[in-house]
DNA sequence: CTTATTGTGGATTAATCAGTCAAGAATTAT
DNA sequence: ATAATTCTTGACTGATTAATCCACAATAAG
C-alpha cells in the first residue's frame, strides 16, 4: 500500500452526481466537475477512469441512493394504498419544492443520452421495469386488502402510472404548478379505485 | 433588390429543426447543420441569427407544423372521443415506429434546456397548456354527449391526460415496446370512461 | 453599362473541450 | 532509513467549438 487518497470517493461521486443531475451530461464540463467535486484534475481520471464513466457510476449511485430513498417503502413486501399515496405525495412535493427542477437524474439521462449511449438505456430501462414492479406489487397487496378497486388490472394500472409520475416530472421541470401535479397524480388514484379520502390526501 | 437566396429558408428551417429533434440542441454542431441544411455557414448567420436564434426558430416551426399536424382534428370544435382515441393511437403509433426514437422536439428541449434558457421554457410552457386545453374541450364535448363518463372531473382529466402522453413519450425514448404503450394510454381512456370497444381499440 | 446591394465561400480566431504527460510530494512496507 | 507505490499538481495537447472577417460573385435598379 501507498499513500491514500486526500479525499473521501463517495463524496466525490456524490458531488458529481449532484452537477450531472443539475446540469445534465454534456453541459458539464471537466473543469466544472473538479472544481465542484474537489479533486484534483488527474484524480479524477486515475479513480473514476473519464467523463463518461464517472456519469455512469453516477448514475448507478442515483439509482441507488436517491430512487431507492424515494421509492422506501414502497419497496417492502407490505406496502399497499398508502405508500402508493404518499410516494405520489413526495414526488409533487420534491418536484416542486426545489426553486431548480433538476427533476431526475434517470429521465434527464434517458432523454440527452440514451438514444446515443446504449449503457445509459439499459440503467433507465431498468429503473422503469423496477418502478413498474413496486407499484405493480403495491396495487396487488391493497387489491387483495379491498383498499382499491381498480378499473383496469393491476399491472396495467401499473404501467399507467410510470407514464403519469414521468409526465408529472416533466411538466415539473417546464414549471409547472403543484396543483398541476396533483391533478395529474390523482388521476392514477381514481383509476386505481382508490376511496375518496386517498384522493383528498393528494389534493392538499 | 439584389440578389436572392440560392436556397428556400423554410426548407432550410426545416432540415434545421430535423436535425435539433434528432441530435438535441448542445449535440448538434455548426458544421452538423451546415451539412444538413445544405447551406453556407454565412448564411445561415445572415439568415437565421445565429445556433440560438435558429433553434428557437425550429422550435416555433416544430410547434406549428408538427404539433399542429398531431393534434390535428383534436383541436377543432367537433372533436371528441373518437379524436382522443386517435391522437393517443397515433402517439403509439409514431413514438414507436421509428427505429430511432427521437421522441418530441418540446420535450427533449424541455430537458436539456429550459431550466437555462426562460424562451424555450415558455414556448414549452404554452405547448402544454395547447395540450391541455385541447384534451379538455374534447372530453367535454365527449362528455355531453355521453360518449364518456369521466371519474374527474374533466379539468382534472385532462391534466392528467398531458402527464400520461409525455410520460408516454418518455418510456418510448427509453425503448419501451409499444404494448408498454398502448396499456399506459388505456389507464386514460378508463379514467375517461370510455365505453369498452374505445379501450378495445387502443389495445389493438 | 454602371452602381449599389446582398449572398456565398474560405480562411481565421479565440475559447473551450476531454484527455494525457511528467515531475514532485506523501505514505506505507520492508 | 530505504525503496516502492500512489496521489497530487500544473502544464500541455490536439481537436472542436461558435462566431467573425473579408474578398469575390451575383443580382437588381437606374
Amino acid at each position: 500500500m501507498a499513500r491514500p487518497k486526500a479525499f473521501d470517493v463517495d463524496q466525490a461521486l456524490g458531488r458529481a452526481m449532484e452537477l450531472f443531475w443539475l446540469k445534465g451530461y454534456q453541459a458539464t464540463s471537466l473543469p466544472d466537475l473538479v472544481e465542484h467535486m474537489g479533486i484534483g484534475r488527474q484524480s479524477l481520471y486515475d479513480t473514476f477512469g473519464g467523463k463518461r464513466q464517472l456519469f455512469l457510476q453516477a448514475l448507478d449511485r442515483y439509482a441507488t441512493v436517491m430512487i431507492g430513498g424515494a421509492l422506501g417503502r414502497l419497496e417492502q413486501s407490505g406496502a399497499s394504498l398508502d405508500d402508493l399515496t404518499a410516494f405520489l405525495e413526495a414526488v409533487v412535493a420534491y418536484q416542486t419544492g426545489k426553486q431548480v427542477r433538476t427533476a431526475c437524474l434517470m429521465i434527464n439521462s434517458a432523454m440527452e443520452l440514451a438514444v446515443r449511449d446504449k449503457e445509459v438505456a439499459h440503467r433507465v430501462a431498468a429503473h422503469h421495469r423496477r418502478m413498474e414492479g413496486a407499484f405493480r406489487r403495491a396495487l396487488e397487496r391493497a387489491e387483495s386488502l379491498e383498499e382499491i378497486h381498480p378499473l383496469l388490472p393491476t399491472n396495467v394500472v401499473a404501467r399507467h402510472m410510470v407514464a403519469t409520475v414521468l409526465g408529472m416530472i416533466v411538466a415539473a421541470k417546464s414549471g409547472a404548478e403543484p396543483a398541476v401535479l396533483r391533478d395529474m397524480a390523482s388521476g392514477v388514484l381514481a383509476l386505481a379505485g382508490a376511496p375518496q379520502d386517498s384522493l383528498a390526501r393528494i389534493k392538499h
